[in-house]
DNA sequence: GAGTGGTCTAGACCACTGT
DNA sequence: CAGTGGTCTAGACCACTCC
């Protein structure tokens, strides 16, 4: 209240305000750049301004040479933490029921027969902050695998994931460390299994941050959205690390779910007072 | 590679890469913008706008007149899904053994003392968003608790979150609807205690977004830095929704953690062949 | 052809920081 | 005091969209 804001503050203000009651609702066209400027008696420049604000806020998408709409959110796919049972109880499947869910794991909204999958396998050296997680030394080889799944018709990403496993846990099967057997019935946990590991324990680490413009191109995000990071983490048996897997997912076209059960109290609720 | 970058891009490029490649670390100073406007022959505005893509792609942080310097990430602070099952266990034990975890929900990595906690409580008509989700008529009264905590010295927000409970759940014990009793020793789960409803499973529904002018300014953060979302659902033994609570955090500080023990396998996975 | 956003220039005044 | 970023103006040319 006591602030006084510039003028473009207030502009991108009065704008945020007719958004949000609606006088402007989802995909109406916005003023354009010299009608905002006429109307406040501004330079271009400044109107202009004033509306990229918005669009950082992630409440506007511009079109260029179309205008500038009110962005409409997308459905937005679930992740579910569910999933990791799901993948651990279809691992042990019979080879045929195991191909199914396998290359499910990187699908979005999007039908699978829509996406063009794409694995490179390598192996590096691991590099400082990978190690200390790991709790190995620095340079220890690991496999690399990456994984994207991408739009055939408009080139665009539709999934980004990374998964380092330490190359002395698998290297007894050959097999897991060629990417030509891609795709594997079953997934990483059955490929663990012919090793002789079984994971025990998932963690998810999740945190976001704004994508460079390379990245924005690349998944086609309008400005202001924000990429959801994911880190899990999977353990064995014995609480071994076993791999790390990054992923990233954008903001506005994804949730998170994590499921977290918890166990009964022993006495009957009813019964306690404050 | 083919495409050609405008001048504020190769500029925007230029510096990612130097940032990137450490030629400026950390804490380092940007050359500032007549400089940047000097050494590529470019007015000050186009200088400005290549400056400014660095800032919302969250590298770079501007401090008014004194220049940019390269973002320094900040300690994350680890918000874990272990928590649940913590809280839960504390909500039995006698009064004065529960106060102590009761408050430290809404900590980050500051120290409870130096926080300034504020509890608004209000009964709403359950606007049709939440009324969806809890499966209720909309208008049906909820009890709408509003949970901050602010740095003393600065103003700035430390956690702001919102629980939703509906009112017939929790009007058998009236002390619930008294935003007087907070701190609640036991916190929530406690309350719930007071009237027969035990919390079996939680789900957290976590997405990001951009922050508004007006939340960057209350959390205080830099721009380039989104919000992380956090929805938790939290259900009684007959699996009915009992509260949902909203919750935001700024994705510089905060990491998200959920972990998801898995069931073990029927046979040892070392007889297990591709 | 009129209108749109994309890009860029060359100024200007301001409030504040550092020394 | 010189230097910084904050804000704003009044132009300009471009490529493209839509009618």
């Amino acid at each position: 209240m006591a602030d006084e804001l510039s003028t473009t503050a207030q502009i991108t203000s009065d704008l945020r305000a007719q958004i949000q009651d609606h006088t402007f609702g989802p995909g109406a066209l916005l003023p354009s750049e010299p009608e905002i400027a006429r109307a406040y008696s501004v330079s271009r420049q400044t109107a202009r301004s004033a509306l990229r604000a918005l669009e950082q806020e992630g409440l506007v998408t511009v079109r260029p040479r179309r205008g500038r709409i009110v962005r409409v959110p997308p459905r937005r796919a679930v992740r579910d933490s569910e999933r990791h049972q799901l993948e651990k109880d279809n691992a042990i499947l019979p080879e045929e029921a195991r191909g199914k869910l396998g290359e499910a794991e990187t699908n979005l909204a999007m039908s699978i027969h829509d996406q063009k999958f794409a694995s490179r396998y390598d192996i590096i050296p691991a590099p400082d902050e990978l190690a200390t997680v790991f709790g190995i030394v620095p340079t220890t080889p690991l496999l690399r695998r990456r994984f994207t799944s991408t739009d055939p018709r408009t080139g665009n990403l539709l999934s980004d994931s990374v998964s380092y496993i330490p190359k002395v846990f698998v290297e007894a099967n050959p097999a897991i460390l060629d990417e030509r057997n891609e795709p594997w019935p079953g997934g990483t946990l059955h490929q663990l299994s012919t090793v002789g590991i079984e994971i025990m324990k998932v963690v998810d680490e999740v945190t976001a941050r704004m994508p460079s413009s390379t990245e924005a191109e690349a998944w086609d995000l309008p400005s202001g959205i924000p990429l959801l990071f994911c880190r899990r983490l999977s353990y064995d048996r014995a609480g071994t690390l076993i791999e790390i897997s990054d992923a990233w997912y954008p903001a506005d076209r994804t949730e998170l779910r994590f499921v977290t059960p918890l166990k009964p109290w022993p006495d009957p609720p009813q019964k306690r007072k404050k």
